[in-house]
DNA sequence: AAAGGGGATGACAACGATGTCAACCCAATA
DNA sequence: TATTGGGTTGACATCGTTGTCATCCCCTTT
């Protein structure tokens, strides 16, 4: 059996209340008194049950990540916000979201209704959700989106500058000769797509390069879109000769046809993704990519949620954060044409 | 405010304890007063409140994951036991845990002495710290470790058979045709390094292929090390025909060397990993590995922390499960040798 | 010397659930 | 009719904290 308070205070011959004010540093409690209670405490290895404060203090100190799947993305903003959750007293709790699925929608009803969380971190693509949306503001929980999909202006988030970032790149490509630029889309529902897309097709018009609708394939963003989309371009009759991806996943399934095309990357066709996931680095070359700044992003989410839960009014509820281009072996001057 | 049971009671005409009852699916409930109690429920939103429960039961209803990184492996356990998790009336919590970092060695203790958990999932490489393995077991809080890096037979732990997978590879490498087979190995300590070691020495053995220790290269599991070591192995008078790493990482790094200098996989040199991780099947080419069954394995560590909670002494607490090869595009037969 | 003020302290009531146990009702039985 | 027994029901204590407020004591001020 665990010590209680009550085991201290029998122990330090005094009151539970002064033991709780010795654990909490309350003021108003004499520095010996203080002294036998802090020896009281180390003796019996006393430490507050949590749930009892929980109970009394209508709060569970306890903070959400909700998460769709468990991916690379995903695994790289859990570890920010467990580095961050750090400084602040909050647990981390994570909990999956499939909105197809019933079960899930009623576990996170429950955790939300039952108070077992005070705040929510929303990962995509969970925002997308209009089910999840409702019950969010229906219950009043504090949340904050991480990158979300879509966005409106009632709902704070933290994203990176995705028109921004696309448009640096697709600026980077122009400048490095190319003109024939594929681009991988995202689901064209989304406004991290949309904005995406705008970036690249605003470079194009920065540079008088006429914008060609064929040129965007879809591909889910994802690595089998990738791939296949990229299939889909290298068979044009004139195939680009350069491949931007809207994700880091789709345009590491585009390297993968091009490899298994024979075609030299970046010889013969350059290419570059989006988001800079770990594994944009492993790939052979190198992937070039926007580097969608994760951790500043988390940094400063956490930091909105937090003066949300402490009740103080954050300096901004939407903040959007710059892009940067990152570099790496996958791009590079196209080959001559031979006219 | 939220709905009380006491709220539920009044409006319900009953006492508490029938409302709790209802709540609870107890028996000793007329049909009728269940009817209204449900009833009432509906009309105030009621759900019980969770630190209250946890209070007089003396539970948290909360399993810890316990990280040392979110990497990839990390997330596909993740994945899994959040899947696991929703059989269960657990929630999970996550934590890091970095051995030479006292302020989380302090959050641990402390999550385990509030009772803010009643169990923990342990991954790796968090199970080779001795202080952490101590405060376990000192606090008597059950726990099982997931593909420990070191093993003692006290400890419930559930991971892949490392010694049969290693054998598998190496023999399947020989039967391609290899003798000289590079072998990148992990942390000389760690019993699932020297497990595999330990494979891939008796394929060798039972094929009657001499073993050469200066093939046993350093490689620490990473990209980093994979990578280093096998520009040493390619650098040396009679480099390797087939590159074996002990984890996918090692792999992936020694694909990128082989890449960089020129070397045509598996043409020239075969490559192979283990783990099987996500991004294993997005190199180029495909890299054929050894599954680590994650998924079983997780499910399993489950089932044993599930039953050591409910009191149940589990079938088995050291579980190994057989692991299997996923042969892809990187391995073949060693080239024709010109003598 | 009396009044006032402020720090130290503890008694007691929350918080919102569950566990214990006695009381009650009603039907079946002797 | 009295007794038994089983299902219903609720009063009350309990879990381990924190919040409120009254009390006490001592020191300063007038």
């Amino acid at each position: 059996m665990p010590a209680t308070i009550k085991d201290v205070a029998k122990l330090a011959d005094c009151s539970i209340k002064t033991v709780s004010r010795v654990v909490n540093q309350e003021p108003h409690v004499a520095e010996a008194t203080r002294e036998k209670v802090q020896s009281a405490i180390e003796t019996l290895g006393y430490a507050p049950n949590f749930s009892a404060r929980r109970l009394v203090q209508r709060k569970a100190y306890m903070i959400c990540v909700l998460l769709h799947e468990a991916g690379f993305y995903q695994s790289a903003v859990l570890s920010k916000v467990l580095d961050v959750g750090y400084q602040h007293d909050y647990d981390i709790l994570i909990q999956t979201y499939f909105p197809s699925h019933n079960r899930s929608k009623e576990k996170l009803a429950a955790l939300i209704r039952e108070k077992r969380v005070d705040g929510l971190v929303i990962t995509p693509p969970c925002d997308v959700d209009r089910y999840l949306t409702e019950l969010l503001v229906k219950s009043q929980v504090p949340y904050v989106q991480i990158t979300p999909l879509n966005r409106t202006a009632e709902v704070p988030y933290v994203t990176g500058d995705d028109y921004q970032g696309a448009y640096l790149m697709a600026e980077r490509l122009i400048m490095l000769g190319h003109w024939r630029i594929a681009f991988l889309n995202g689901p064209r529902n989304h406004r991290m797509s949309i904005d995406r897309l705008y970036g690249y097709k605003a470079a194009l018009e920065m540079y008088r390069i006429p914008f060609r609708e064929r040129l965007v394939m879809e591909s889910l963003y994802n690595f089998d879109g990738g791939y296949n989309a990229t299939r889909m371009a290298m068979a044009m009759d004139e195939p680009p000769t350069a491949i931007f991806g809207g994700s880091d996943s789709a345009a590491i399934g585009a390297l993968y046809a091009l490899r298994e095309l024979g075609v030299s990357v970046p010889k013969q066709v350059s290419v570059c993704g989006f988001d800079n996931l770990p594994q944009s680095q492993q790939t052979w070359p190198g992937l070039s990519t926007v580097d969608h700044p994760v951790e500043a992003i988390v940094d400063k989410a956490i930091e909105i949620l937090m003066a949300i839960l402490a009740g103080h009014e954050p300096d901004s509820r939407q903040v959007v954060l710059p892009c940067r281009l990152v570099m790496r072996g996958s791009t590079g001057a196209p080959p001559v044409e031979m006219t």
